[in-house]
DNA sequence: CTCTTGACGACCT
DNA sequence: AAGGTCGCCAAGA
């Protein structure tokens, strides 16, 4: 039995982002008060390897997709947030500031 | 133990 | 405005 690490700190709070929203590395890091936006990214290429962390709700702080990078096939991330209602043009997220989700919302919820 | 890496972010030029 | 640099800090080799 290990401590949990920091990736494991990461994949809940990326477990719990909400259908349809996104959420940043660095407002992960923030919720945290641990570490840095990089940890974030760093311990998410971790995750999606097979732990079910919807890792492509992860963008970084402009509303990109960093990240798509790392999938398997570099549209797969855009794929997935379409086929939850958010669009996507060029690797960006359209209305981003209003699909935003801050893990500390999820307190509300 | 030391060095390098890394899905970012803020500052500097 | 656009691009480059430095800092964050945990974990693997």
């Amino acid at each position: 039995m290990e401590e949990p690490t920091y990736y494991d700190l990461v994949y809940e709070v990326v477990r719990q982002i909400p259908r349809g929203r996104v959420t940043t590395y660095g407002a992960i890091a923030d919720f945290l008060a641990l570490g840095s936006a990089r940890m974030v990214g760093w311990a998410l290429n971790k995750s999606f390897s097979g732990y079910g962390v919807p890792a492509h709700r992860v963008v970084n702080r402009l509303g990109e997709l960093s990240g798509r990078i790392h999938f398997p096939t570099p549209t797969m991330m855009q794929q997935l947030l379409e086929q939850e209602g958010i669009e996507v043009v060029d690797n960006k997220v359209l209305d981003f500031k209003r699909l935003f989700w801050h893990p500390a919302q999820n307190l509300d919820e």
